[in-house]
DNA sequence: TAGATTGTTAATCGATTAACAATC
DNA sequence: TAGATTGTTAATCGATTAACAATC
């Protein structure tokens, strides 16, 4: 891929771009200023169009942003013109709702499996898929193409997993285990770590009062 | 609260010291150079010292740092050493998941009630807790002096229930609704937007190739 | 054309890293 | 004491904001 470097706090503002721009068309908003999207959005306005430059010219002087076609941009940007296959390992409470969430499958991440480890649940339907023994993980990552693991385990047993699910061709990892995993530089985690956010919280609540 | 203006940078890190330091502490290590602890946290030895140096100075020279005792000085400085009483909105997958984490409680979260709107569900048992109807959310929380709203609903209605749980006295949300709420500014807001977090790492995956 | 707003360069601000005197 | 490592100041790097010429 080409691209400058583009710095992970640009990188974390482009869903939030996405997310607002696509609230506008939802509401049948045409065109929008760095200037009024400032406002909606909480950015500045400066920022927002150094952003957006990061990646090309997508305004018009004198008018502005066309609100359509730059969120078909930055969907594009953000790699959402393009399918994955996802696995999902875990298919306890938190594993189940993120297999039901459409929205997901919406933006092109496609949930082809679940696994546990559980012979409890393993059998059991969730949605159209029943769940899998993790024992099946290998073949079925390489017969269904599958590109991203969803780990919703618990911290023991995650960097095993993740081991296995890399030495099988997975490209990236998305990390509900509450610690970090230990991977090749190419492979791609994003971390979801649920303690920390609310240690965050718990932090800002303190020096509020 | 005293304090000088910890950048959110700082903040951040605050929970992965604590839990790096907790893991040490599980397998009897008493002690860490800023040095050591950075080779396995991945920050510099100099930004763990900052760090830790806008909170007081937890180390000695020659010696590095007693971990048990600068575990417990983060501890606090997150605010761990005190209770928080929280309600959960929203009994869904993701809410059951989080409503069973055992993990919340031993920091000091107790989660007093549980509530949805969906007749469905109301009456239903998880854990120890009957799931409410959210028509009792306003007296509950009075009654049973409620730190922290925790929204696991979806984004519609998620504004309508942070302004009810604002209005009788809520300090904090910890914020699952994949939007941004609008609230006063003493009230503390933290979002955990899993469609942001997928749409980094697809972002992530595409530039890697 | 006149007005508006971008794209982009320059200035500022803040965060990270380096260096080292203090001291255990 | 000598060696190690902190706490802290100074230097560097990077990100945000401001400014404005270009241009629709």
């Amino acid at each position: 891929m080409a691209g400058k470097n583009i710095s992970m706090a640009v990188i974390r503002r482009l869903p939030k771009y996405y997310r607002y721009l696509g609230d506008l068309l939802d509401n049948d908003v045409q065109r929008i200023s760095s200037k009024e999207l400032s406002e909606i959005i909480g950015f500045t306005a400066s920022q927002i169009r150094q952003d957006l430059n990061n990646f090309g010219g997508f305004g018009q002087q004198g008018y502005g942003y066309n609100i359509e076609a730059l969120h078909t941009e930055i969907g594009k940007i953000l790699g959402l013109d393009r399918p994955y296959n996802a696995i999902l390992i875990g298919a306890g409470n938190l594993g189940q709702a993120i297999a039901n969430y459409s929205g997901f499958r919406k933006a092109g991440f496609e949930i082809k499996g679940l696994f546990d480890a559980n012979p409890k649940i393993i059998g059991l339907k969730i949605r159209e898929f029943e769940i899998l023994d993790s024992d099946k993980i290998e073949d079925f990552v390489k017969e269904n193409k599958i590109d991203i693991g969803i780990l919703c385990v618990p911290k023991n047993g995650a960097q095993e997993l993740a081991d296995r699910l890399v030495a099988c061709g997975i490209k990236g990892l998305w990390n509900f285990a509450p610690m970090d995993l230990n991977v090749p530089e190419d492979i791609i985690v994003e971390n979801v770590n649920l303690t920390e956010s609310l240690f965050t919280l718990s932090y800002l609540m303190k020096e509020d009062e």
